[in-house]
DNA sequence: TAGTGGTCTAGACCACGGT
DNA sequence: CCGTGGTCTAGACCACTAT
């Protein structure tokens, strides 16, 4: 700071600076849903390889700047839209106000982390019911719901042998437990390839993975495994509707 | 189904198989800390290029198997460990049970959009406090917490004019105030150089973004932003202590 | 069919950690 | 100093989408 220029005694990796010019870029130069020039012109113009820039675009990917899609180009992504995780929506399923739709139902026999967490023998089939959640027309979340045996007892498998159907039949006996409480983490994963399908992305996208446990009878009566998109969603955990905030430099809309 | 043999299809991409059969291996083969061959064997194994294995390796590491550190190898991940973010553990920063450490502190302006969470003027300057959390040994988050002028109007600069010991200050003086409730939120970012630096980790690396609102006296009284490590951290929310749930197939401890 | 992003290769050099 | 992972290049081909 006496005179000395401050030579680039630490030269940050090209990708890096270049993630940094194209942010600003899309800050002042762009439009939520513009499609980019493509991989091999923009890698061009800034005079690096295209390894070297598709590392500058995963990054802005991964923060929700960018949406990309084979075939068709790279746009800009709007800002991410806040999805209420709380108490208040991630309830009992199938409770009123559910905000979920079952997809379908069979019976299973689930991982071993899934048994120890259900407190079922490793071999012992539970209920898996598939769900999947929609926000703003936009497929968000895939859900696995495991559902012991124990807790529906009373579940007939005469009327509906699997489908749809049988996913809302094994939700309605649900109901009948009395919810006691819920325990929840969240964790950074890869989305399986069924996942993936179903949140149209590839599979190894990165997701939020929400892991909640339901409480009933002093036992674990279901879990939940919901695997977010990461790259479109913000959880949000308050019940006022969420805090606008972004990392980026002058995101914020008026 | 019908006497086809399922041709492949959809031949999976190489590093995708190769993330399985890594995968598996280490479930089976490797143990928490031993350190794998370098990427220039593996990649020769497997007979692939090295940028594919490290594709794989990527994956891995994203979904909290593997630890990679430059100039020394790579390494077997122990399970994420749960991080408590409940409304017990975040608690209004300062007060007893807190689980932060006050690093510094000092009178900046922030980003727009930290502005327009406090409600405050897009030039006004706030109190910004840096802060970290420790777990199990291992620096887990950095925060920073932004408090309005407003909201410690008593605090006397003479006292300490920045470091540790002002944003003990600024902590202390926030404690006057009543909390009235919060609001939080949850997303995928990726580590500023500064928040790497302290996370140990390389900018740009995955991290979970924790935002809070405190609200007091009607207003937002201070917002934090904390960075979690996203490799190492599962973040909890229910106070029962934590769900011991994996998405591999067999890692489950005893 | 043309153009896009996704995958893959076989090299090279750099930055860092331990010796 | 050597060995490690991190960065970068200049190509090639593949899978998908829209026209």
């Amino acid at each position: 700071m006496v005179g000395t220029t401050q030579l680039e005694t630490v030269p940050e990796p090209k990708y890096w600076q270049l993630k940094t010019v194209l942010s600003e870029a899309l800050d002042s130069e762009f439009t939520v849903g513009e499609i980019l020039p493509n991989e091999r012109d923009l890698a061009a113009r800034f005079g690096v390889a295209r390894a070297t820039l598709r590392q500058a675009l995963e990054q802005l990917e991964l923060e929700g700047r960018l949406q990309r899609r084979r075939g068709v180009g790279t746009t800009v992504a709007p800002p991410r839209m806040g999805v209420p995780v709380g108490t208040a929506q991630h309830v009992w399923p199938g409770a009123a106000g559910d905000t979920w739709q079952p997809v379908d139902s069979a019976l299973t026999v689930p991982a071993v982390s899934v048994a120890a967490a259900l407190e079922t023998g490793r071999d012992e089939a539970v209920h898996t019911v598939r769900r999947s959640r929609v926000s703003h027309g936009q497929p968000v979340a895939a859900e696995l719901l495991y559902v012991p045996v124990a807790s529906v007892p009373d579940l007939s498998a005469i009327d509906a042998p699997s489908g749809a159907a049988r996913a809302r039949a094994v939700l309605r006996e649900l109901q009948r437990l009395e919810l006691e409480g819920q325990d929840r983490a969240v964790e950074l994963g890869s989305a399986r390839a069924d996942d993936a399908k179903e949140l149209d992305r590839l599979p190894g996208a990165p997701v939020l993975v929400v892991t909640t446990r339901f409480f009933a009878q002093g036992r674990t009566a279901a879990l939940s495994v919901a695997t977010y998109r990461a790259d479109t969603c913000r959880l949000t955990f308050g019940d006022t509707g969420g805090v606008e905030i972004h990392h980026g430099s002058e995101r914020q809309a008026s």
